[in-house]
DNA sequence: TATGAATGAGATTTCATTCAT
DNA sequence: AATGAATGAAATCTCATTCAT
């Protein structure tokens, strides 16, 4: 019975994120409004609020829940993938499957890329937010343990290839500007390896792999 | 004096670009109101709609505006130094530049990298905007000149220059994350370096320098 | 109780059409403002638009209901009534309940016969309009069924009265010209009857009257 | 030179009618603004107040002027043509060559329609507008000498005619309701005929036709 | 929990009119 | 006579938020 009450409030909630996403995409951010959000949920207006405080809210909760599974997907590509190689070809693998997502979904894309902040992301890494689908903390320790490298260290490398690949992708793959994404990708590549492997010490490899 | 009537509208124009910054930088765009802007600028509602259809339509002249102020300030510096070096040198030298600019004025930062994209950026090449202080189109004919690169390829390095200094500088100066900008610095040129010299001919220097 | 909201609706949406009829005959439609007729009601501007679309919108409601209210008490006179009579006779009795009645409210026929066309005649007609409160359907219907004239006559019949009549009495009524009312009567009223009785064969009669 | 001024002036006030007529047909008169119709004429928009007063007072102005234009056509027509008849017959061809007029220039009628009542035809009558093309007064006089019938009959049945004919012949011109305007004719002229001869001495006839 | 009618501040936008040139 | 930039009151319409049911 709890469950069922349960799983009716998971229900509406999910109902509402999918539906604000709908929105999000279609009308931009600030052209949404919360009436169109619960018209296309088909739950009352008051309902909203017992779920999220406003639209930054529902927007934040969304930015993270979707970058994670995008993340997520890609994280089970590669370890589901036989591969063998150093930290830059690891990273090149996941970012080159993201990639391949986003080209897939574009929506996706401008949706994300224009809410996703290092700030918003590294929210996301405390684990606290519970509509994220991965616990990034458990990446972020697993990746230390692997490559041996300090935390800082490997955040700023994580940081400049996250804010160099959000950033070049989305006009890329959205606009073919100033090149389509695939001939994009040489350079794409070419520099998250040397800025891996500049930052790394020559002996790091990861561990296991 | 038809050139007084023009004086002052362009003086009108100005008062409202002006405030339209202040307020934009201020409050946030989606908290700013037109009201707020016309009222600071000291004019009547409805001059604003003979200068500017709407918010989003002032908000982009603004970016070509401040940006291409923040580039020539830049530009000039480059053309008064002493400057010998190829293009790498020469391109983090007005990277550097255009940091401490952002260093010095954070709105204007916050401003303009929430809103500048590559499409506004090429936008503004066009010379087509009156608004900006620049015109990018010489400027790249003048780097293809002197460097001997072709449009195409200039054009990707560039596109890729831009987008990742611009958004690794956002977080780091605004919000120190994940490393103050001064500490965040080497990494940037060392990779700025790697991106030119790595997609460019050995030989390249930057003639008549 | 959802009958306690549902008749506080009604009683919302009742205020706004009654302000609104004030406003329009008072100030004329072009110059009355949503915000007068709100203010007059007593609701909030917002509470308009769950209502109506625009001011257009009540403006069509009011006239198909101000009409069927008149056209009613006509009706409810000309069934209590003593009648004996051909289709001609029984229209003009109808016809001049009507004409008396505007002239004792001539700012309803201001507003009616400034807005009533035969097309929004014709759209009460169907019923569809729940804010009519006849349903001139079932009127014709009965028309039909006790003249035995076939439908498209009727109508046409209809048509030529309701147009003469409505254009003729309203400067008559209103401004005196070119004679007044009672004394454009018997005009009208002779050619009603001849517009009645030339158009259906000799023998008609009202069945049953 | 005096002249050129003067066909200069003409010109101006020519184009603001023709703007003003084109605006009002397309849009509207209640969403027609000035700004539109001197952006249409290509006139300041100052000039506009040089030459009217206000909204109004160009479209009072703009009727009288259309609907002179087409009377004076019929009443053209009417003189060359080898006629022979009673007086009703004389309506009748007059209301018939202004019913084709309508039909072939549907944007006409609407215009007309919607604004011509029985005082602007009084109003128009007067001869005092020096935008009407016909003088009705003269036409007045000359249809009480051949016709012998008092100026308040003759009003009345003028009355009756113009308000009859113009109420039905828009919706049958315009939508075809309740039928097309050739299947209405006969009933129309039917009427006619019978309002003129029923209120005037059977012996009236046109003197001199 | 869930609803959705009601709110009303405030945003955008229009436009007749003026007046210095 | 002609212009058109500027005005600013006033209109339309939106929408986040509340609260009685």
């Amino acid at each position: 019975m709890a469950g069922k009450i349960e799983s009716n409030k998971k229900q509406k909630k999910d109902a509402l994120l999918n539906s604000a996403f709908e929105i999000f995409t279609n009308e931009g951010f600030s052209k949404s409004s919360i009436s169109d959000i619960v018209k296309l949920a088909g739950v009352a207006k008051g309902t909203f609020y017992l779920y999220f405080t406003d639209k930054y809210d529902i927007r934040n909760k969304l930015v993270a829940r979707k970058a994670g599974i995008v993340f997520k997907r890609a994280l089970e590509a590669y370890e589901s993938a036989p591969f063998t190689g150093g930290l830059a070809d690891a990273i090149i693998f996941i970012v080159d499957n993201i990639l391949d997502q986003f080209n897939e979904n574009k929506a996706l894309l401008n949706f994300i890329s224009k809410n996703l902040s290092w700030g918003i992301f590294k929210g996301a890494i405390t684990g606290a937010n519970a509509d994220s689908e991965v616990d990034f903390d458990e990446f972020f320790e697993y990746l230390q343990k692997i490559t041996c490298i300090e935390r800082k260290q490997l955040e700023i490398i994580l940081f400049l290839v996250v804010e160099f690949v959000s950033s070049t992708c989305y006009s890329s793959i959205l606009y073919s500007e100033p090149v389509p994404i695939e001939e994009l990708k040489p350079y794409i590549f070419s520099t998250i390896k040397f800025i891996v492997e500049n930052n790394t010490s020559e002996s790091t490899e990861l561990i296991g792999s």
